[in-house]
DNA sequence: ATTACTGCAAAGGCTTTGCATTGTA
DNA sequence: TACAATGCAAAGCCTTTGCAGTAAT
């Protein structure tokens, strides 16, 4: 996605900031994920790319382009407690992470909208992020419980 | 409420842990509380009956009764950085936090059921907890911020 | 030539843990 | 008496920050 790239590097030029080739490098790692990564995950591909880079300016980056609605960043993971970030294009997404193997399955949020319109009607809130985390086993971690005897059904 | 504490001491004793006096004391602390308290919260309301009890025993006995279904533990707070905990009767609680004042609005969780049931019916994954976060802003801080013209509508 | 950006390492905030001691059963 | 629970302090985990050096404009 070079047109996503020149465009946020334009934006970067027009606020002031200097283009970096680290900045470059993360947008770069950035536009090739489909789903949302913490910190280390950007900066493990980041750095393979360039091992001089560090996890600090991972961290600064990321926080300047969230700043800048370059990125979205959330908590999806069970335990909450490591952030993800992502290119803000494209729809909101959801997950279930599952705790044995990692893996996350993607949800399809028109019922979390729904909930949200709902929510805005009957209570006059306005609403600015919503986000559905579930926890649980993917299919392929269930199965295999199941199989254990350590999981009904 | 007594009865409460009682039944939950009852719980403690038949899978074989001990009553201390902290432990009663963090369930007259949180009997008193009809939302979500961070550890530090709980702590201090605890200190200032026994000033003896320690951080670390407020962690581990959260924990422990969190286990055993005593306690709900959650990230409600829109930086999801500290967990919050309180008793867990009732129907889980799913909240909308306003970032003006912080008042949180209660959310009907119907929907949200309906998102993890048709996750296990369409991929196969079993669910074993469900969490709803929004952002925004309550009904008054709503109008509050259209009068001043800082939110469309 | 400026001044923002970077890497490094140290510090911060919340939570967990090791260990010797205390206290429940 | 036995062993779980506690308090303390140290460590852990993720993230942020101070600082001196580096590099973009």
């Amino acid at each position: 996605m070079p047109h996503l790239i020149d465009d946020a590097e334009a934006l970067l030029r027009e606020r002031g900031f200097k283009i970096t080739p680290q900045r470059t490098l993360l947008l770069q790692v950035l536009a090739g994920q489909p789903i949302y990564l913490d910190a280390d995950e950007i900066y493990e591909l980041a750095h393979a790319q360039d091992a001089s880079i560090s996890l600090a300016t991972v961290y600064r980056t990321l926080g300047l382009y969230a700043e800048l609605g370059l990125v979205d960043h959330r908590y999806v993971e069970p335990e909450h407690r490591r952030e993800v970030f992502r290119l803000s294009e494209g729809p909101e997404q959801h997950y279930l992470t599952c705790v044995r193997c990692g893996t996350r399955v993607l949800i399809r949020t028109d019922l979390l909208n729904q909930m949200a319109n709902e929510l805005v009607r009957r209570k006059g809130v306005s609403v600015s992020s919503a986000c559905a985390c579930f926890t649980g086993y993917c299919a392929a971690c269930t199965e295999a419980l199941r199989r254990e005897g350590k999981l009904p059904g």
